[in-house]
DNA sequence: TATGAATGAGTATTCATTCAT
DNA sequence: GATGAATGAATACTCATTCAT
């Protein structure tokens, strides 16, 4: 599923998988290209007004091909979610393994969650329901899900701990950050004015600063060797 | 669609408005009763896995009388969409209407929304797709929907003005504080630990001021009065 | 079902039977108007394409009414037909009391059939399908009709024993007659360039003679006396 | 939709299509094979009466095969429409190339008009309501028909110019020849008394020569040859 | 690998009809 | 006489899924 490779013509054409003809391999290039399809087409119009026929047409391809690369529809739609989460799974590693305050470590996450939510599979990670994915899956899918807020409230909890962070109830600010964040699914379009970096970064600000002006000599600047690492291909896609 | 009435039955039993026997009036009641059913139902299983039999179902009705009611499916998740919507642009109209910080109004407004969104029509509001509901009232939706985001912005933009309020983006703030509130309808069930109120309590302290350590002086503390009109009925419906 | 009566305001806006206040002798108005209603509505729409609720609604009544004047639709249907059918019976018992020539009383029977088709009934009694009326009413309109095909067939043989007619195959030749005159109700629509009696006679001048061209003596002009009696109120309806 | 073949087996047995193995170019006969069994149901039932499970029940398939021939029911009686229309377009055609008076040309077209009509498509031709159609196909088949009322009426025209028919009105001419033919569809069963070619033949005597007896020297027999290429498969169909 | 062809299961919608008032 | 409210039954249409080729 990734596509680190800046030069991967079947990220931006997923089609692209069935149009070359080296046979090896190809297997999971045509697989990722199934499934980053079925993602653009699930956000543009919701899961149960994309039928495979769609998602087949979008690859150029007849509908039981798909099921050649993925069990069924459901399937499909849990493959996107995973694909997204990925990058969002990787950050929260990564801020584990880094030393620094729980705020700074906590900015990093958001900034590279948010960045992750505005790719293609925003919509299936946010908005797909999980009803739509069955017992199994959808029990799968909501354990990553907690997983993942468990995390960030543990690096809440540790902001805390280290007086870097300061709010009264963790619970409910892990729920506004991942709102905050998940939201960015619901409105952001890439290649419209904003990158998804500049929307990151944004965040960040905000939800470390809330609404209050800040007083004189709060919020140090955040180091700028810290955001250097970003810029990601993913961040303009 | 206004059950200020505390002792209204039909607000948590919906389907107590086809058991009483008064014949006349019962017309919108009956309606609302229907609308209310949906927005559980869209909300428990989402709109495409809720048949109108499952509404039917759920009222102790047959289906064609959910057609006496309202037009088609469309239209009764768009009338969910409006009955959820009211309390918010009524908590806009009354925030215009109130003098203060643009911070207090906007905390007051925080408040309300999320109390809103916590309600049966949680779901309807936030995580229907738009393409659900046809060109038209697809249109309508999104309509209403960006003038309650420019309503927040405009707010914010007080705030900023009047010297309460510092965010660098107000665009993106307002998106931040949306997602944040909207984000309930994902995770908030109601009659579990938390009402209504405590939530919107909490996410107004956290956006307020995010996740920096307050300084000494700042953010004064908000005035008790202010509080005090809360605890509606809704709020624990 | 007559409105022989020129100053019948029901027979162009059946709606008027509900608006007078004459509370006695109304049932037998209003049930004309119901079924002229009807027969509008099927002409415009097809019988299956108008429901109930329509005719109520441009009779400005609701469904349950049209209960309380016909058993069901089905029964309407057949009183239309019914209604438009009787004129022609009409015409066939005149003929059969009247002196002439075959050829001279079938003119006649002609004209006046045509005129009859060329009513608000005509397409009940052409187009409607017999399986709409069940078995029950569709046997009895199958036999009225065959009644009438049978009584042109049997003045065309009078036509033949007489001479005043030759044609090789009665039976088929009624079939052609009927069907010339029947697809009236294909085409026909009053208040256009033509009124109903000039169709009459425009077709009883072609069946008459057919595409030949008329041999000098042949075809001795009708006496104008017997067209005299035509331009009935209906003609120009 | 040709049937040229005589050993056609789908032809008389449309169900037939779906037995033989030949898995290759099947389509067309299948579509085929459709379109002429919802033919025979309309004409039986009647297109309302008639559902796709008939139809599909008729062909020994499921209902969402009807599907993969054709895009929905109206479409299905479109095609209907279409085969049976073809002939009589043929006829035209040919009589437009053809030499010799209006009349004999026009009596060539009456008859092949008379033998479609009485083919299984007589009923989509002449019965179906264009409502049944909606805005787009019905246009289609106002606008097919119109065509061939104008060509009939051209045809008279042209007799009459030439001398060969006298007829006064030939608007109303070619409605009531039309309207003898069309009715063909009312009334004729294959394979009763009557062949198609034999039901064409005497309607075209009678409208040639109307009611009038014939005078001594007029109508100059049709010569025999050109009734030779007559008896065509259909004609018994 | 890929596809043409088929199907089972489901669902929104319509409407004639009924009945208590 | 008339109506508001309800329903049973029917039906077009969609689509995920399968399978022989």
């Amino acid at each position: 599923m990734a596509d680190s490779t800046p030069a991967n013509p079947t990220a931006t054409d997923p089609a692209a998988a069935w149009r070359g003809r080296r046979r090896r391999q190809d297997h999971g290039t045509k697989r990722d290209a199934v499934i980053r399809t079925a993602a653009r087409a699930f956000d543009e119009r919701g899961y149960h007004n994309t039928s495979l026929d769609d998602i087949a047409a979008a690859l150029g391809v007849t509908k039981p091909t798909i099921y050649y690369y993925v069990a069924n529809k459901e399937q499909l739609l849990f493959e996107c979610f995973l694909a997204g989460l990925e990058p969002i799974r990787a950050a929260l590693r990564r801020a584990e393994q880094t030393p620094g305050s729980g705020r700074d470590r906590l900015r990093e996450v958001i900034h590279d969650y948010a960045v992750a939510i505005a790719s293609e599979y925003g919509w299936c990670m946010v908005r797909a329901e999980h009803q739509d994915l069955g017992a199994e899956l959808g029990a799968q899918v909501r354990s990553l899900k907690s997983e993942i807020d468990r995390a960030i409230r543990r690096l809440l909890q540790g902001g805390i701990n280290d007086g870097s962070i300061a709010v009264t109830d963790p619970k409910l600010a892990a729920f506004a950050i991942a709102g905050a964040l998940n939201w960015i699914a619901h409105w952001y379009r890439a290649g419209r004015t904003l990158t998804a970096d500049e929307v990151a970064t944004a965040l960040v600000q905000f939800l470390d600063h809330g609404l209050a002006p800040r007083e004189p000599r709060a919020g140090k600047p955040l180091p700028a060797t810290a955001r250097v690492r970003r810029t990601r291909s993913a961040a303009r896609a």
